[in-house]
DNA sequence: AATAGTGTATTATATGTAATAGTACAGTTA
DNA sequence: TAACTGTACTATTACATATAATACACTATT
């Protein structure tokens, strides 16, 4: 379900948020849906319960999944995630990447397909 | 020209990298243009001259700017910038980010917009 | 030649983050 | 009761970030 790249330079914490958010993002995982213990999240990839927790909490903080001490961790509501200030920053960043691909030479058209494709897939 | 923000979390050296970055993709600086000297930069935002080294060092690797002993740092030639994986790279952390942006409920005609923003600024 | 500006290299030090290890407590379920 | 959950805390190690202080080689100007 979840695999670790060791190539990857970026924290292991942000790697599982990066999988899970993309879980959820991708539909995959739907609100309520349970997700793998701490615990058994560690053991499986054996590393510390300490580092899923970190990761896990933020992913709270971020409004996509939420606690119940005893039980577990769960997918919340998605109309919960809206924030309208951190979706400026995204969009922010998002003008940055596409101004630097742009100036790399990628064509118009390239950018318009990926765009296309998701929109496409999400609004069935 | 150049200003830090402390409210970012990412590491000084990272955020001169983007500024500079963004100052040749924007246009404002040009192949052959001198770029600040090491020891400027680093009185000019009272952090120490390493850092900067850093910043300037990682942008010579990808191709941005170059350096002349005695003499300074320079905009490189941007043909040379073009290295297909690191392309595929960006690609695909597009995606994922246009993903997430979907999900949160954007609009696509916001992208779209964008995009064409950007495209018709380069292409003149 | 002298001076002042460049980039470059090196070592040492301080600080914060990331990750591990171990333990303990509180709530849930069977 | 037993076995699973989340949560909290302390201690420790490893690494990245940033600073500090030198030193050297090259370029340009005077």
């Amino acid at each position: 379900m979840i695999n670790l790249d060791f190539r990857d330079s970026r924290p292991v914490y942000e790697q599982i948020k990066d999988k899970i958010k993309n879980l959820i993002v991708s539909g995959a995982l739907v609100t309520g849906d349970r997700i793998m213990s701490v615990r058994e999240t560690a053991a499986r990839l054996t590393i510390n319960p300490n580092t899923i927790v970190k990761a896990y909490k933020e992913l709270e903080n971020e409004g996509y999944i939420y606690s119940v001490k005893g039980k577990g961790y769960f997918v919340a509501d998605t109309g919960s995630i809206i924030d309208s200030s951190s979706c400026e920053d995204m969009l922010s960043e998002l003008e940055k990447k596409l101004a630097e691909l742009c100036f790399l030479g990628i064509e118009k058209e390239k950018i318009d397909n990926i765009v296309k494709k998701i929109w496409s897939e999400r609004n069935d």
